[in-house]
DNA sequence: TCCGAAACTTACCTTCTGGTGCGTACCCTA
DNA sequence: TAGGGTACGCACCAGAAGGTAAGTTTCGGA
Protein backbone atom coordinates (compact mmCIF):
# COMPACT_ATOMS: atom_id res chain seq x y z
CA UNK A 1 0.00 0.00 0.00
CA UNK A 2 1.02 3.89 -0.69
CA UNK A 3 3.87 2.32 -2.37
CA UNK A 4 4.03 5.28 -4.79
CA UNK A 5 2.18 8.02 -2.30
CA UNK A 6 4.02 11.41 -1.94
CA UNK A 7 5.01 10.25 1.68
CA UNK A 8 2.64 12.50 2.97
CA UNK A 9 3.34 12.35 6.54
CA UNK A 10 4.37 8.43 7.40
CA UNK A 11 1.05 7.30 7.43
CA UNK A 12 1.25 5.11 4.88
CA UNK A 13 4.77 3.23 6.31
CA UNK A 14 2.78 3.02 9.57
CA UNK A 15 0.05 1.51 7.92
CA UNK A 16 1.61 -0.84 6.14
CA UNK A 17 3.37 -2.34 9.51
CA UNK A 18 -0.20 -2.26 11.55
CA UNK A 19 -2.94 -2.69 8.50
CA UNK A 20 -4.87 -5.89 8.06
CA UNK A 21 -7.29 -7.18 9.70
CA UNK A 22 -5.16 -8.89 12.46
CA UNK A 23 -2.05 -7.04 13.32
CA UNK A 24 -3.51 -5.08 16.20
CA UNK A 25 -4.96 -7.72 18.18
CA UNK A 26 -1.59 -9.95 17.58
CA UNK A 27 0.48 -6.79 18.77
CA UNK A 28 -1.92 -6.16 21.92
CA UNK A 29 -1.88 -9.46 23.13
CA UNK A 30 1.93 -10.21 22.82
CA UNK A 31 2.72 -6.51 24.18
CA UNK A 32 1.63 -7.72 27.78
CA UNK A 33 4.88 -10.10 27.52
CA UNK A 34 5.85 -13.52 25.34
CA UNK A 35 3.39 -15.84 24.46
CA UNK A 36 3.06 -18.83 22.64
CA UNK A 37 1.45 -19.29 19.98
CA UNK A 38 -1.18 -21.52 20.88
CA UNK A 39 -1.98 -19.70 23.47
CA UNK A 40 -1.86 -16.69 21.08
CA UNK A 41 -4.58 -18.72 18.90
CA UNK A 42 -6.71 -18.80 21.52
CA UNK A 43 -6.58 -14.91 22.88
CA UNK A 44 -7.08 -13.61 19.41
CA UNK A 45 -10.44 -15.02 19.09
CA UNK A 46 -11.47 -15.98 15.43
CA UNK A 47 -8.21 -15.82 13.28
CA UNK A 48 -7.30 -18.71 11.51
CA UNK A 49 -3.67 -20.67 12.07
CA UNK A 50 -3.02 -20.08 8.59
CA UNK A 51 -3.38 -15.91 8.70
CA UNK A 52 -1.88 -15.91 12.46
CA UNK A 53 1.32 -17.25 11.54
CA UNK A 54 1.26 -15.24 7.94
CA UNK A 55 1.03 -11.91 10.65
CA UNK A 56 3.43 -13.14 13.11
CA UNK A 57 5.90 -13.85 10.03
CA UNK A 58 5.35 -9.92 8.59
CA UNK A 59 5.45 -8.21 11.89
CA UNK A 60 8.84 -10.52 12.17
CA UNK A 61 9.84 -9.33 9.25
CA UNK A 62 9.48 -5.93 9.88
CA UNK A 63 11.01 -5.63 13.44
CA UNK A 64 8.16 -5.14 15.53
CA UNK A 65 8.02 -8.55 17.03
CA UNK A 66 10.33 -11.33 18.27
CA UNK A 67 10.34 -15.15 17.65
CA UNK A 68 12.39 -17.14 19.76
CA UNK A 69 11.96 -21.52 19.20
CA UNK A 70 12.61 -23.74 22.10
CA UNK A 71 13.85 -27.09 21.01
CA UNK A 72 11.58 -29.42 22.84
CA UNK A 73 9.26 -32.14 22.43
CA UNK A 74 6.06 -31.05 21.84
CA UNK A 75 7.71 -27.77 20.09
CA UNK A 76 7.83 -24.46 21.89
CA UNK A 77 7.68 -21.05 20.37
CA UNK A 78 7.43 -17.80 22.12
CA UNK A 79 6.54 -14.36 20.72
CA UNK A 80 7.50 -10.75 22.35
CA UNK A 81 7.89 -7.35 21.07
CA UNK A 82 11.01 -5.86 20.13
CA UNK A 83 11.76 -2.18 21.11
CA UNK A 84 10.50 -1.01 18.09
CA UNK A 85 7.17 -2.87 18.44
CA UNK A 86 6.90 -1.08 21.99
CA UNK A 87 7.49 2.19 20.28
CA UNK A 88 4.77 0.94 18.03
CA UNK A 89 2.47 0.14 20.37
CA UNK A 90 2.68 3.61 22.23
CA UNK A 91 2.25 5.03 18.78
CA UNK A 92 -0.74 3.45 18.60
CA UNK A 93 -2.36 3.98 21.68
CA UNK A 94 -3.62 7.14 21.26
CA UNK A 95 -5.56 6.18 17.81
CA UNK A 96 -6.83 3.76 20.32
CA UNK A 97 -8.63 5.38 22.71
CA UNK A 98 -10.12 7.40 19.91
CA UNK A 99 -11.51 4.26 18.74
CA UNK A 100 -13.06 3.65 22.45
CA UNK A 101 -14.86 7.23 22.67
CA UNK A 102 -15.42 6.70 19.23
CA UNK A 103 -17.29 3.87 19.50
CA UNK A 104 -19.11 5.23 22.91
CA UNK A 105 -20.16 7.62 20.71
CA UNK A 106 -21.73 6.01 17.96
CA UNK A 107 -23.61 3.64 20.84
CA UNK A 108 -25.12 6.80 22.27
CA UNK A 109 -25.87 8.18 18.86
CA UNK A 110 -27.84 5.06 18.08
CA UNK A 111 -29.64 5.07 21.31
CA UNK A 112 -30.42 9.15 21.02
CA UNK A 113 -31.74 8.66 17.91
CA UNK B 1 -13.87 -5.13 10.05
CA UNK B 2 -13.42 -6.51 13.51
CA UNK B 3 -17.16 -6.64 14.08
CA UNK B 4 -16.79 -9.75 15.96
CA UNK B 5 -14.10 -9.00 17.84
CA UNK B 6 -13.83 -8.72 21.95
CA UNK B 7 -12.81 -5.05 22.00
CA UNK B 8 -9.77 -5.45 22.42
CA UNK B 9 -8.20 -2.10 22.90
CA UNK B 10 -10.57 0.40 20.85
CA UNK B 11 -8.30 0.01 17.65
CA UNK B 12 -10.58 -1.73 15.23
CA UNK B 13 -12.85 0.94 15.53
CA UNK B 14 -10.50 3.31 14.39
CA UNK B 15 -9.07 1.17 11.76
CA UNK B 16 -12.34 1.15 10.70
CA UNK B 17 -12.69 4.84 10.10
CA UNK B 18 -8.96 5.67 9.01
CA UNK B 19 -8.24 2.07 7.08
CA UNK B 20 -8.19 1.78 3.52
CA UNK B 21 -5.48 2.73 1.15
CA UNK B 22 -6.56 6.58 0.65
CA UNK B 23 -8.46 7.79 4.00
CA UNK B 24 -5.67 8.72 5.83
CA UNK B 25 -4.12 10.44 2.67
CA UNK B 26 -7.63 12.50 2.11
CA UNK B 27 -8.45 13.34 6.12
CA UNK B 28 -4.37 14.88 5.37
CA UNK B 29 -5.79 17.10 2.59
CA UNK B 30 -8.63 18.20 4.01
CA UNK B 31 -7.44 19.07 7.51
CA UNK B 32 -5.74 21.76 6.00
CA UNK B 33 -9.08 23.55 5.16
CA UNK B 34 -12.02 23.02 3.26
CA UNK B 35 -11.31 21.73 0.00
CA UNK B 36 -13.09 21.32 -3.28
CA UNK B 37 -13.52 17.73 -5.08
CA UNK B 38 -11.42 18.59 -7.78
CA UNK B 39 -8.47 20.13 -6.08
CA UNK B 40 -8.75 16.94 -3.69
CA UNK B 41 -8.89 15.05 -6.53
CA UNK B 42 -5.38 16.84 -7.79
CA UNK B 43 -4.17 16.59 -4.29
CA UNK B 44 -4.30 13.11 -3.76
CA UNK B 45 -2.10 11.57 -6.44
CA UNK B 46 -2.84 8.35 -8.25
CA UNK B 47 -6.69 8.29 -6.31
CA UNK B 48 -9.39 7.62 -9.31
CA UNK B 49 -12.78 9.79 -8.66
CA UNK B 50 -14.73 6.77 -7.72
CA UNK B 51 -12.21 5.93 -5.05
CA UNK B 52 -12.54 9.35 -3.51
CA UNK B 53 -16.31 9.38 -4.00
CA UNK B 54 -16.71 6.44 -2.28
CA UNK B 55 -14.40 7.46 0.65
CA UNK B 56 -15.22 10.88 1.12
CA UNK B 57 -19.26 9.28 1.66
CA UNK B 58 -17.90 6.88 4.11
CA UNK B 59 -15.70 9.58 6.15
CA UNK B 60 -18.97 11.52 5.81
CA UNK B 61 -21.20 8.96 7.34
CA UNK B 62 -18.32 8.45 10.33
CA UNK B 63 -18.82 12.04 10.66
CA UNK B 64 -15.40 12.98 10.75
CA UNK B 65 -15.82 14.99 7.76
CA UNK B 66 -18.61 17.75 6.29
CA UNK B 67 -19.90 18.22 2.87
CA UNK B 68 -21.35 21.58 1.81
CA UNK B 69 -22.97 21.77 -1.70
CA UNK B 70 -23.29 25.16 -3.63
CA UNK B 71 -25.94 25.18 -6.31
CA UNK B 72 -23.98 27.29 -9.14
CA UNK B 73 -23.11 26.30 -12.12
CA UNK B 74 -20.86 24.90 -12.46
CA UNK B 75 -21.58 23.07 -9.27
CA UNK B 76 -18.95 23.23 -5.99
CA UNK B 77 -18.61 20.83 -3.62
CA UNK B 78 -16.33 21.45 -0.62
CA UNK B 79 -15.31 19.54 2.13
CA UNK B 80 -13.95 19.93 5.70
CA UNK B 81 -13.03 18.14 8.69
CA UNK B 82 -15.39 18.27 11.61
CA UNK B 83 -14.78 18.48 15.14
CA UNK B 84 -14.52 14.47 15.54
CA UNK B 85 -12.50 14.21 12.18
CA UNK B 86 -9.58 16.86 14.03
CA UNK B 87 -9.66 14.79 16.67
CA UNK B 88 -8.67 11.52 14.93
CA UNK B 89 -6.31 13.41 13.19
CA UNK B 90 -4.77 14.60 16.50
CA UNK B 91 -5.05 10.67 17.70
CA UNK B 92 -3.09 9.71 14.25
CA UNK B 93 -0.59 12.04 14.38
CA UNK B 94 1.85 10.21 16.42
CA UNK B 95 1.81 7.02 14.52
CA UNK B 96 2.22 9.43 11.33
CA UNK B 97 5.54 10.35 13.14
CA UNK B 98 6.73 6.64 14.14
CA UNK B 99 5.86 6.18 10.33
CA UNK B 100 8.36 8.52 9.49
CA UNK B 101 11.29 7.13 11.91
CA UNK B 102 9.93 4.15 10.71
CA UNK B 103 11.03 4.64 7.13
CA UNK B 104 14.19 6.25 8.20
CA UNK B 105 15.15 3.68 10.07
CA UNK B 106 14.51 1.06 7.01
CA UNK B 107 16.47 3.61 4.79
CA UNK B 108 19.64 2.92 7.21
CA UNK B 109 19.06 -0.56 7.43
CA UNK B 110 19.10 -1.15 3.64
CA UNK B 111 22.39 1.37 3.32
CA UNK B 112 23.95 -0.01 6.36
CA UNK B 113 24.11 -3.89 5.32
C1' DT C 1 -1.85 -49.11 16.87
C1' DC C 2 -4.43 -45.06 16.86
C1' DC C 3 -5.03 -40.46 18.84
C1' DG C 4 -3.82 -35.99 20.27
C1' DA C 5 -0.87 -31.99 21.02
C1' DA C 6 2.45 -28.41 19.13
C1' DA C 7 3.62 -25.27 15.33
C1' DC C 8 3.43 -24.99 11.29
C1' DT C 9 2.72 -25.74 5.56
C1' DT C 10 0.01 -26.25 1.49
C1' DA C 11 -3.76 -26.02 -1.72
C1' DC C 12 -8.00 -24.21 -2.94
C1' DC C 13 -11.85 -21.06 -2.75
C1' DT C 14 -14.52 -16.81 -1.65
C1' DT C 15 -14.98 -12.06 -0.49
C1' DC C 16 -13.53 -7.50 -0.53
C1' DT C 17 -10.89 -3.60 -2.27
C1' DG C 18 -9.64 -0.81 -5.68
C1' DG C 19 -9.12 0.36 -10.89
C1' DT C 20 -10.93 1.45 -15.70
C1' DG C 21 -13.93 3.44 -18.46
C1' DC C 22 -18.14 5.24 -19.82
C1' DG C 23 -22.41 8.11 -19.05
C1' DT C 24 -24.97 12.18 -16.80
C1' DA C 25 -26.63 17.35 -16.25
C1' DC C 26 -25.59 21.83 -16.71
C1' DC C 27 -23.35 25.76 -18.44
C1' DC C 28 -19.61 28.33 -21.07
C1' DT C 29 -16.52 29.05 -24.96
C1' DA C 30 -15.26 28.71 -29.74
C1' DT D 1 -22.26 22.20 -33.45
C1' DA D 2 -18.25 20.56 -30.81
C1' DG D 3 -15.61 20.40 -26.77
C1' DG D 4 -14.43 21.30 -21.93
C1' DG D 5 -15.11 21.72 -16.83
C1' DT D 6 -17.60 20.10 -12.40
C1' DA D 7 -19.20 16.44 -9.40
C1' DC D 8 -20.69 12.74 -9.62
C1' DG D 9 -23.16 7.38 -10.91
C1' DC D 10 -22.82 2.75 -12.82
C1' DA D 11 -21.03 -1.58 -14.71
C1' DC D 12 -17.44 -4.56 -15.15
C1' DC D 13 -12.96 -6.56 -13.90
C1' DA D 14 -8.41 -7.88 -11.65
C1' DG D 15 -5.85 -8.77 -7.77
C1' DA D 16 -5.20 -8.95 -2.93
C1' DA D 17 -6.81 -10.32 1.48
C1' DG D 18 -8.72 -13.61 4.10
C1' DG D 19 -11.14 -18.29 5.16
C1' DT D 20 -11.34 -23.56 5.09
C1' DA D 21 -9.50 -27.75 5.39
C1' DA D 22 -6.17 -30.95 5.05
C1' DG D 23 -1.21 -32.78 5.63
C1' DT D 24 3.53 -32.83 8.29
C1' DT D 25 6.74 -34.15 12.29
C1' DT D 26 7.71 -35.93 16.78
C1' DC D 27 6.50 -37.61 21.02
C1' DG D 28 3.59 -39.44 24.95
C1' DG D 29 -0.60 -41.81 26.41
C1' DA D 30 -4.60 -45.26 26.08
Amino acid sequence: MAKNMPEACGLGAALEVIGGKWKTFILWEIHFGPIRFGELKRRVTGISEKMLIQNLREMEADGIIAREMFHEIPPRVEYSVTELGRTLNDAVTPLATWGKVYSKRIMETLEGG
